[in-house]
DNA sequence: GCGGAAATGAGAATCATTGTCAACTCGGAT
DNA sequence: ATCCGAGTTGACAATGATTCTCATTTCCGC
């Protein structure tokens, strides 16, 4: 569970298939969706092994993950640096966005109340411009 | 789903219950477990009305809903000010903390972007002081 | 008190996700 | 190049939260 081991961590026909169709995809998608695109590009993979290698994609870093309002996963490739998104609860629409102050703000309070190894999560959601106007 | 018709919402025994129940717990519930606590607490409900109930209640803006890491849907009475939790991922001890800027820049930030109706979650989590030294 | 609309509840149905386990594949040693 | 063992895969079953169904009950206005 916490798992930081890099260990033993094979390259394999699948886990690079399923890097490469996550890169042919801008923005997030479900492991259900991404297999789903995968077989149909032709690709053969099994539905647990997408959920397997994204779950390890996700605990290497490679990966972000976020859960849509329906409490589906949803994983995007991301950047080396530590990010977060602004989220569409409408459209799905995702903004990278930058919380400097807060990376140093999470280490600094959990250090006062003596916790090690922090992680933090943020995500800001709201409706977007476009979805706005077009309220049904 | 968007669903801001305040229309027909009639009050009845399990509605009041379900406020009730929600109301002495501070922290945040999944429905299941609302459930379960209200049927220990000698209080007749089905489960399915817990779920429309606690729909109906964050449709109308009464309740916060988020989302736990492996996707479950929490529950917690919208409380005057908004606060955040620091979370020991091995013991699930939990401190309340605040980030006072993180409001004001949530709202900055969304409104960037063109975002209306601006929300965000933040959760912090590592490893608490006592469950340091028992790392196997 | 009556009638109809809204709400309830028990259980079935749905659907994402995880577990199981035999077969397979990769990488290093022979 | 071949063999071996551990990591990996895939088909399917199992789990578990959430939603749906529909007959029954409750609430509100008349």
């Amino acid at each position: 569970m916490s798992a930081i081991g890099p260990s033993t961590r094979r390259p394999t026909r699948q886990r690079s298939a399923v890097v490469e169709s996550l890169g042919a995809v801008a923005d997030f998608v479900s492991a259900q969706d991404l297999h789903a695109r995968m077989r149909a590009g032709g690709n053969a993979i099994g539905l647990a092994t997408v959920y397997r290698t994204l779950a390890a994609l996700a605990a290497d870093g490679v990966l972000d993950v976020l859960r849509t309002a329906d409490g589906e996963a949803v994983y995007r490739r991301c950047s080396t640096h530590h990010h977060h998104h602004l989220v569409c609860e409408v459209c799905g629409r995702a903004v990278e966005i930058e919380v400097p102050f807060l990376e140093d703000w999470a280490e600094t309070v959990g250090g006062e109340h003596g916790f090690w190894n922090v992680r933090h999560t943020v995500e800001v959601v709201g409706t977007c411009t476009n979805c706005q106007t077009g309220k049904p």
